[in-house]
RNA sequence: GCCCAUGUGGCUCAGUCGGUAGAGCACGUCCUUGGUAAGGACGGGGUCACCGGUUCAACCCCGGUCAUGGGCUCCA
């Protein structure tokens, strides 16, 4: 069976319920979903939890009385006077949009609803369900519409899969950055700071600043130039840009002794004026500048998440100016680059998307078509499979979103490469061709990780907090049994050192299982317990962040063997 | 920005039909020197997010602000 019929099917139940329940509400839609259901209502005062258990109890009754769904084909005049009838203003308003002259109604019992179709032969056969979630939701998803009362909901055809659905939401709140990265003591935020605004402590700094030396070393492996522009600015290149225009109302603007400035939202104009500060030959390109930029975004308060979604974030941003005929080629080593990342980060699967002209975006319709091709023909040469989101393009060109599978099987945007013929023509870009004429170079815009702020969230869910050891701040826990230990662990602590193994040790006055607790919930990838055995014989004994534990080996096997593993990427 | 919920020591949370608060963990001191996930004792620490109102009296009731969470809309 279609997962998402029985899931549809439930949600008609679920309205059947709320109408019996409170029968003053207006009723909304309720399709299926990604992972359940939804429906919304339209109700004076908005549903309390408690109000889930009386509905699910009134669904299981509706499912143990076995309705049969009945379908009816009418006219829409005809539906319209039912719906209108009933005093369903939002049914019929869906009604006068379709364009059919017929449309299709489905009743249950004493429930009837709009609806295409198809469903379940009859209500007993939705038997697994649950009722998950209260939300608000603009009618028919547009922000000057009334907002409705959604209850979202999950169906499956066996208990065991619902069970199975349940602990991943479950294990999914383990995973939570934001649990996390406070319990790890990786970042915080504050009021006094701001919304959206992250505080990065030690650990979350060490963190960050693996992930940026790795990104600034791979980025000039493969001809990036690094360069690095001011946080804040004049308005004039904002407006000059275009963004200004468009973005205004989401930029931090303020004024200097009558000037106006903003801080930086974008790199791409400072990277533009680099490129503009000399003549630039054809024999130059492509030229790639990187930038680990900081950048701020006034982001409305509600869409503000974690690390996910904030205000001050980290890019690591390049631009790529090059010719029309290298595009596929800079595209393709982009891409290269991507998979390369993420297999380093231990990210194993991903999903690619190409997204096409939005509504509100400048060029014109030739540029757009040749950045389309540009971006398509790179996929194609990487045999890579991807989908097509119409409309969801940045407004200067389209671009590819790449999407990580984590841990767990949810999937994080990352990666971007917008193809942009547009900026160059607002900034008059040029380069001498060989026949000395003046030509337009094509620049593509491009992150590898995304954002700091973002990856370290998607990083920290994916491996549960529990960092390889390259990346975990702390790679080594030194553990000395009693005091009398005390010099030989300082001894151990050196040596690590010496060979840049990240260490902290444990010395304070506690007992060894309470110092094992410790970095077991810190989730530090090696412990090394020292006694006096140890002390004697020059070796550590090892306990691996899994629980596995190994006798006695000597410190310096110990060192070769993690630094090895550091080396991998481990 | 919109709808709903939440905001109590560093953390996790309890509590008061309105009479200025409590636990565990963490922290400090002392005792303990212990072989692979919590040894013991004592102690310090909170103007109950902020501002205003009602009241003899507000952490608790009302209004506003800020922040967080679940969604919607948005994401150059």
């Amino acid at each position: 069976m279609d997962i998402n019929i029985l899931r549809h099917s439930a949600s008609h139940i679920m309205a059947d319920a709320v109408k019996q329940l409170f029968p003053d509400v207006k009723l909304g839609i309720g399709p299926a979903v990604e992972n359940g259901f939804y429906y919304d209502f339209e109700r004076k005062t908005p549903f309390v939890p408690e109000d889930l258990k009386e509905i699910e109890k009134k669904m299981h009754e509706i499912v143990k009385a076995d309705l049969p769904f009945k379908k009816e084909q009418m006219p829409k005049e005809k539906a319209l006077e039912l719906f209108n009838k009933m005093g369903e203003q939002y049914k019929a308003e869906l009604i006068k949009d379709i364009p059919d002259k017929e449309v299709s109604i489905y009743t249950q019992g004493k429930f009837t609803d709009l609806c295409r179709g198809p469903h379940v032969s009859s209500t007993g056969e939705v038997k697994v369900f649950k009722l998950l979630s209260i939300a608000g939701a603009y009618w028919r998803g547009i922000d000057t519409n009334p907002m409705l009362q959604r209850i979202y909901g999950t169906a499956f055809e066996t208990k065991k899969e619902l069970d199975d659905y349940l602990k991943l939401l479950e294990e999914a709140q383990k995973r939570d950055h934001r649990k996390i990265g406070k319990e790890l003591e990786y970042f915080s935020m504050h009021d006094e700071i701001g919304a959206g605004l992250i505080l990065y402590h030690p650990k979350g700094g060490l963190l960050r600043t693996i992930i940026e030396d790795w990104e600034k070393r791979e980025h000039l492996k493969r001809g990036y130039q690094i360069v690095i522009g001011p946080h804040i600015s004049k308005s004039d290149i904002w407006v000059h840009s275009g963004h200004y225009e468009n973005y205004r109302d989401l930029m931090y603007i303020f004024e200097i002794e009558g000037q106006e400035y903003t801080v930086k939202p974008m790199n791409c104009p400072g990277h533009i004026l680099i490129y503009q500060s000399k003549t630039r030959s054809y024999k130059d390109l492509p030229l790639r500048f990187f930038e680990l930029g900081s950048v701020y975004r006034y982001e409305k308060s509600g869409v503000l998440h974690g690390l996910l979604r904030v205000r001050g974030f980290t890019q690591d941003d390049a631009h790529i100016f090059c010719l029309e005929e290298q595009v596929v080629d800079e595209i393709t080593a982009v891409i290269d680059f991507v998979s390369y990342a993420m297999k380093t980060f231990g990210f194993n699967e991903f999903m690619v998307e190409i997204s096409t002209r939005p509504p509100k975006s400048i060029g014109s319709d030739q540029m757009w078509k040749r950045a389309q091709d540009a971006l398509t023909a790179a996929l194609d040469k990487k045999g890579l499979k991807y989908q097509i989101c119409e409309g969801e393009g940045a407004f200067y060109g389209p671009k590819i979103d790449i999407k990580l599978k984590d841990a767990i099987g949810r999937f994080w945007q990352c990666a971007t490469i917008q193809c942009d013929f547009a900026l160059p023509e607002r900034f008059n870009l040029t380069y001498v061709g060989q026949d000395g004429k003046e030509y337009r170079p094509v620049m593509l815009h491009r992150v590898i990780l995304g954002s700091m702020e973002r990856f370290i969230g998607a990083l920290l869910e994916h491996y549960a907090g529990a960092l390889p050891l390259w990346l975990n701040p702390v790679q080594v826990a030194v553990i000395p049994i009693t005091d009398k230990e005390k010099a030989y662990a300082e001894e151990v602590k050196k040596r690590l050192s010496e060979n840049d193994i990240r260490i902290e040790l444990y010395g304070q006055n506690e007992t060894l299982n309470y110092k094992i607790r410790q970095a077991q919930s810190e989730k530090i990838p090696y412990m090394l317990i020292v006694g006096a055995k140890e002390a004697s014989d020059k070796t550590v004994s090892v306990r691996a962040r899994s629980g596995k534990t190994e006798g006695q080996i000597k410190l310096d096997d110990f060192i070769d063997r993690a630094l090895k593993e550091i080396q991998r990427h481990g």
